[in-house]
Parts: C-alpha cells; structure tokens; sequence
DNA sequence: CAGATATTCACCCTATAGGGTTAATATCTT
DNA sequence: AAGATATTAACCCTATAGGGTGAATATCTG
C-alpha cells in the first residue's frame, strides 16, 4: 500500500472518539476484545467493527491464543500521521515552498 | 463543540488525499475554489464539497470578495490533532498511566 | 460430551462520503 | 442588458461507517 492510502486509513480510524479511547486503553497493554468493549454502551460486535478497522490501519495488531485475540498497539502509523501533520504544519507556519514540492510529490491523490 | 467532535471533524478532514492536497496548496496563500480545483480531475463540485468538510473541521476559513470565494488556512485544529496523536505517542512509548487517566476525562465518547 | 465463553459472520438499518450532472444564483464585463 | 465567470444547490449513484440482532464457530471447562 502506498502512503496515501496508509494515511488515509490511519487518520480516518483515528477520527471516532471509540477508537481513540481503544487505543488510549491499549496504553495499558494487551487486551482482549472483550476487555476493550467493556467501557462501551455499544454491541461487542460493534467493537469488533471498530478493532477491524484500527487492524486495517495497522495501528493494533491481533494475537490468537485459543480463543482469546489480544490486541495491541503499533505505532508506526501514529508516527507517520504525526509526521505529515508536523510537515503540513511546519509548512505552514514557514512557508518553505521546496518543501512544499517534495510533500506533494508524496501525496498528490 | 466539545473536543472529541473537533478532533472527529479534523482527522476525518484530514483523512482524504484530496483534502490533504489541497492543505498543502493553501500553505502558498489564499486560493479560489477554481485554483484549488485546478490540479485534480474531478468536477469543480466536487472540490467544493471537500472544501465544505475543511471549513466543518475549521482547518479553512473562507472570504468572499465578490463572486470570488478566497480560502486561507487555520493552523488552530491542526494544533490539535498534532497535539492528541503526539499525547499518545509518548503514552504508548513511556507508558505514563497518569497521563492516560487525563486524556481518556478529555475523551471518552 | 455438554455447556459456557470469546469472537466473528451474516444480515438489517440509516447517515454520510465522494463522485457525477444539470440548474440556479451572484457577480463581473462588455 | 446580455453574456461570461465563480460558486453553490439539487439531484442521482455507489460504497462505507456505525449501530443493531441473531446465528455460527472455536475453544475452554465441568
């Protein structure tokens, strides 16, 4: 995947305030998806949904031990997300427009 | 709008090649739609409404001088988001639980 | 083996994103 | 006033998000 689409996916999963109290709770460690439904008035089934997503956006990663899936962080894509705002926002404040050529050389849709 | 709702409106504004293209674009000044539209291949309307989803997020601000509408950037929700990804990087890598307590009163759904 | 537990699958529903086209509105220009 | 230009409005379409329920699957436990 290409990263475009590795962004688009990582700040997308990152806008659902669910996902972000996952992912605060994945601070803690492993956790079943049970354990991180638990805070949530929603189905479990809609966590699993939402854990889907974070999976396809790489940030947690699964762990089949008989049959508990324990999840847990990965932060590359956080990096990554982190990098691009801080680049649009050095920009920005900056001005740099070589800078602003090699960003969109990477990102033009 | 509380914090967890700009924080959605603002990921989700960024999650979108598009939309980050044309970010980039405002880094140089104010644009006209017609000037943001410009490099993509898609209909005038379409950028329009991208445009839409930027000012929901506040990430543009919009003047109209006549029939001309100018948009200019609005680091502040970048701020934002730069700050919530950044809150969590270092919670994940320093695993500081009291910080986590914090975050998660700013931001449980 | 039988039952409980953990998780997903397969559906349903509604709202929105992202694209399109054609029409309407507002403004500038001649 | 007439025509060109800038932008949005009002529709259509399809895909996906986010929620739900009930059933299926896999695993553990008595």
């Amino acid at each position: 995947m290409n990263a475009p689409a590795r962004l688009d996916h990582t700040l997308g999963a990152l806008a659902d305030p669910t996902r972000r109290a996952i992912l605060l709770r994945l601070s803690e460690g492993e956790a079943r998806v049970t354990d991180l439904a638990a805070p949530f008035d929603i189905s479990l089934n809609s966590v699993s949904k939402h854990i889907r997503i974070l999976e396809r956006a790489q940030l947690v990663r699964r762990r089949r031990v008989g049959r508990e899936h324990l999840l847990s962080r990965n932060p590359r894509p956080l990096d990554e997300a982190a990098e691009w705002i801080d680049r649009l926002r050095s920009h920005w404040s900056k001005r740099l427009d070589r800078l602003a050529k090699a960003l969109e050389e990477d990102d033009t849709p």
